[in-house]
DNA sequence: ATTATAATATACCGATTGGTATATTTTTGC
DNA sequence: GCAAAAATATACCAATCGGTATATTATAAT
């Protein structure tokens, strides 16, 4: 990993957080600086533009959470329990640094009008990207005769979705957490209600 | 009605879709010059600064929606009626001018973190009017014998505002209804379910 | 119609924006 | 350890940012 390589993996670690904070419109070249303690040279000298810390910025904040979800669910076999993993994770997201400003396909959604066409499809893909894994873990659940087999598989998804997403806005919004404790019930009481 | 005091309700109407679908710091007085067809001066004459503007157009796109909600309900009695006026309603969001580019609280949420704390107060109290609206609205169904007296209120206003803004979201980001109407189909199926 | 006043337009301000050309420093292969 | 090359810092650019002072135009009362 050449020094170039290492700056360049350094640069979006730091400017990660800015962007899922700030959000792209928000964050300014300055920003970067002060997150970083690199110069603009520095910056430029690594990246195009601020478009394309931006998109990196972005898929380095959805792989964290993607590896942390798949970690968490690896350490379970049933898909019921995998499916928990969700509810389990975002009730305490606020505790997670790659989750605390809040999900980024949800804070890149305000801001993908379609003045940011490409940070617009990323953000689209990463929820494609999302609903599919549940999908394929509810089909998998129900091959392996733990879910029920009559159930709609794409209302699930979409509701589990909804239910996250929205609650972690509640929570973004108001600051406080008791509609996202009630609302990770409810979607904890669903998982276990597609249960054979 | 004074000149002025028609040129300021004028600048906030062609404004207030701008802001919503650029957020604040995405919004520039360029873009309410170009939105209102004044002058920077004419802005500036009827508005202390962009703040003022910005806080003026959130309330003008939340008092639309929540007219627009409660004329709705106001041509159904049953509270149960009343309630399903939501995925009614949402369920066609993009069809509705001051919707169209999502929800003012949601779109305010990705921008309010600490950088705007009037707008981030902005959007709590919405949603705290949203939330209490709601609650009534359950209490007197259950008052009036029309809703089982058993049910968790603040989980199921908590699952209906996150199940909307949820969708709403995957809307936006996708593009795709399909999440939406099949999250809304299944809001309805819980109003129902509360129905005694 | 005239005049005082209110409302809008014009022209400007310093600061900041994203971005670049060039100078300087730091790695890297030998 | 020494060049060549790569990486970073400095100093600048035009454009745009939010905002203001002043000039001009339109409104309203007499």
């Amino acid at each position: 990993m050449s020094k170039a390589e290492r700056t360049k993996q350094f640069i979006i670690e730091k400017s990660a957080p800015v962007f899922n904070t700030k959000g792209y419109a928000g964050t300014s070249i300055n920003d970067l600086m002060h997150a970083t303690g690199l110069t603009k040279g520095s910056i430029y000298g690594n990246f195009e533009n601020k478009d394309e810390v931006a998109l990196a910025s972005f898929d380095y904040n959805f792989e964290k959470v993607v590896t942390f979800i798949r970690n968490k669910m690896d350490a379970h076999t049933s898909s019921i329990d995998k499916l928990l993993v969700y509810p389990e994770t975002y009730r305490d997201f606020l505790k997670l640094p790659f989750l605390q400003s809040g999900c980024p396909i949800n804070n890149t959604s305000a801001e993908s009008d379609d003045t940011h066409p490409l940070l617009k499809e990323k953000a689209a893909k990463a929820l494609q990207f999302w609903r599919e894994r549940v999908e394929n873990r509810v089909k998998i659940g129900i091959e392996n005769n733990e879910i029920k087999s009559d159930i709609n598989i794409n209302e699930f998804v979409s509701v589990l979705i909804s239910l996250i997403q929205g609650s972690v806005i509640q929570v973004k919004v108001t600051g406080k957490i008791a509609p996202l404790n009630a609302t990770m019930d409810f979607l904890e009481r669903i998982i276990l209600d597609i249960k054979k």
